[in-house]
DNA sequence: TTTT
DNA sequence: TTTT
């Protein structure tokens, strides 16, 4: 009923951006999100969170976001079951992005990129009634 | 450069809806929130949060809520400053929302509505490449 | 370096409270979050999220949930890897959760739970300085 | 029932830290939360959003937390009612911050901070049952 | 399989 | 009253 998740972590590695037969692309990339304490060895460990995001976001994502870029994503965590070649049930976790934000870059490029950010014409907040 | 705000609670009176001379929708509305703690005479103090919904997220809102109803919703944070009658300087606090989700509805009516909702088709989640 | 999810659901199952060898307790429950939206079938799939509490909040979880309530937790998303016995690296996905808010009882029964609000005891908020 | 808040911005000048006549510390400070979307002038507006740490998490704010720093910060939207010399009822929104992360600094210092983190000793995550 |  |  309710499905919301927030990381701020670095890229891995560079997205991979894919398309569906129907042509929908969708970009996948895996973030390092440092976790807030340390081991018993005195480290940080991280933990490594699959990331998908689909359509026009899915474009952004992978012609600007780069291995080791720090951004903060929104979206749900999904739950995928199949079934693995040896016959066993298997199960992934990813999150569907609905938002990202870069936290590390010049102001130069787009700071921030929603799902259908690129139709929001938000009226003036102080519209007069 | 992120501004995430959840909130649970019941609406304090019905939503109401205008529209801006533009002819846009909004609706707005209080919910009251419980603490999570109780105050020093021993009673649950509640936060009772203004929140403002736009254009077809509003009419839904402006149609479907009523006084009393348990809602989850998700949105930002706007702090809007303006000049009072008496010429001093205000500030008001409102959540802007843009997702909203009924926690005490029979499954009959919708029970999810998001500001762009109306044209998410997503593709299915296995799909194979 | 951020980390928080917010899942509303329903629990699938009672919880399994169980002890680590030094004596922790740790409760682990699934929770069944319905999709936002209907499928190509035109139903609503769930996601079947696994979570896990520790410590005072599992006790809580292990003693008072039951299958079939409907609860607020908050958490982190941790991704833990694991060598199977076929020598195969897999990883699971659990939420560590800090927060449990009961969202369907009758308002008798404790209605939130914290991992350390037994010892948080808040000064009045309109503290005069 | 449910109350969170995230907020990721810049202080807009150091914090200043008081004390309750019981001497329980609370530090106040203001971030400036850049909106996602530009204005009518093409401006790109924030919001100046008041927060507020007490005792521990207060102190450590008070003494590490300066102006122009970047900071995530997680807390719950507080909405305070009081009457004002004019003899109006006038409310004022806080946000009680519960966990703040630095986004800009050099690793030396520590760079996550919680209310009651001081105390948590989370058990390996791959406690073999 | 992993980032700074 | 506002930050980069």
């Amino acid at each position: 009923m309710f499905n919301k998740i927030i990381l701020i972590g670095r890229l891995t590695r560079d997205p991979e951006l894919r398309y569906t037969p129907q042509g929908v692309p969708v970009a996948s990339f895996t973030l390092a999100v440092d976790r807030p304490f340390t081991n018993a060895q005195g480290q940080r460990d991280a933990d490594f969170v699959d990331c998908v995001a689909w359509r026009k976001l899915g474009e952004t994502v992978g012609n600007h976001l780069t291995k080791g870029r720090l951004v903060a994503v929104e979206g749900r965590l999904q739950i995928r079951g199949y079934t693995a070649q040896d016959g066993n049930k298997r199960r992934v976790a990813e999150v569907i992005i609905d938002t990202l934000r870069f936290l590390d870059a010049p102001k130069s490029s787009p700071s921030s990129v929603a799902a259908h950010n690129h139709e929001v014409t938000i009226p003036p907040d102080d519209v007069p009634f």
